[in-house]
DNA sequence: AGGTTGGTTCTCTATGTTGCGAACTAAAAA
DNA sequence: TTTTTAGTTCGCAACATAGAGAACCAACCT
């Protein structure tokens, strides 16, 4: 693939990922941000390079960068002689996935688990229902730590 | 526990889910009507009952109801001889769940995937990361669907 | 035919959100 | 000491969204 071409084909997997995390409720920006960081062959920008690169202002960089940051997602290292923070993207650790869905997984469950103890009859339609989903979200949270643990081992 | 208590529970509880069904991109009000329908010891709500519980315009309770029902969250049933709908909640399966991660990891997939293949450099640190969470998302989908394939033998 | 019931659709307003500009700060350089 | 660099914080304007209200419609009732 030519060199203009790919990098107008990364641009775009950037505006991709954008609107996708959009989803996950990052604003628009801070979802590019995270996006430019991933898939840029350029893999450290600097404050202003990210101003420039996204055509946005200062203060949306500073607090997009803030947000990123106190999520997780991205971080920054200095280098000697030089007051600039390079901004860089967290590996989306595959374990730390998992923990993700797991996470919402038990969350869903307490809600589960209250509304079931909230029931006057335990025998109703959506009783019988959530008690069902409760018992198969135990199962899945059981196994997928034994998956992680597995996974873990062979790497 | 006394019943006023109970259903004062409950009503926090149907608050609750709607805050956390937010975060998926329901509306405020769609989210808790969703709520209601779950927890409640009432199970089947007409659509002016649901006005009424929530306290919200026929306008907000038809959009709401209309979304739900597209989502595949609740359903309603007729009775002979009564024009009104009956609201209820459809019960969230447990396979439907994890479809719902499996897609979303897939999502994840395919955007790594071409970040991946857009990478001038493959020994880069990023693409380094990129290809270990591809590799780590691969092996939890196939041991997912041996899960689901597992659970559903057992039930 | 006219009224009632059970909703739907359209438009508008109030409320939130986003990202900008400008003013600010802290550290380094001149 | 003053200037420059590298950002941060605050207030606001533009835009987006949710939900209310009112008009509407289709089926049934009288």
């Amino acid at each position: 693939m030519e060199e203009p071409e790919r990098l107008q084909k990364q641009k775009e997997l950037v505006e991709c990922i954008g609107r996708l995390h959009e989803k996950d409720g990052f604003q628009p920006v801070t979802a590019r941000i995270m996006g430019l960081l991933m898939v840029m062959d350029k893999e450290e920008y600097t404050f202003d390079e990210i101003v420039q690169e996204m055509k946005i202002s200062k203060s949306s960089a500073s607090t997009a960068l803030k947000n990123l940051e106190i999520r997780g997602v991205i971080e920054y290292v200095t280098y000697p002689g030089d007051r600039k923070r390079y901004f860089r993207f967290v590996s989306g650790d595959i374990n730390e996935m998992i923990d993700g869905i797991e996470k919402k997984m038990k969350l869903q469950l307490d809600v589960i688990e209250q509304a079931l103890e909230l029931k006057k009859n335990p025998d109703s339609r959506n009783a019988k229902f959530l008690e069902n989903v409760k018992e198969g979200i135990h199962f899945f949270i059981k196994n997928m730590r034994k998956l992680k643990a597995e996974y873990s081992k062979e790497h």
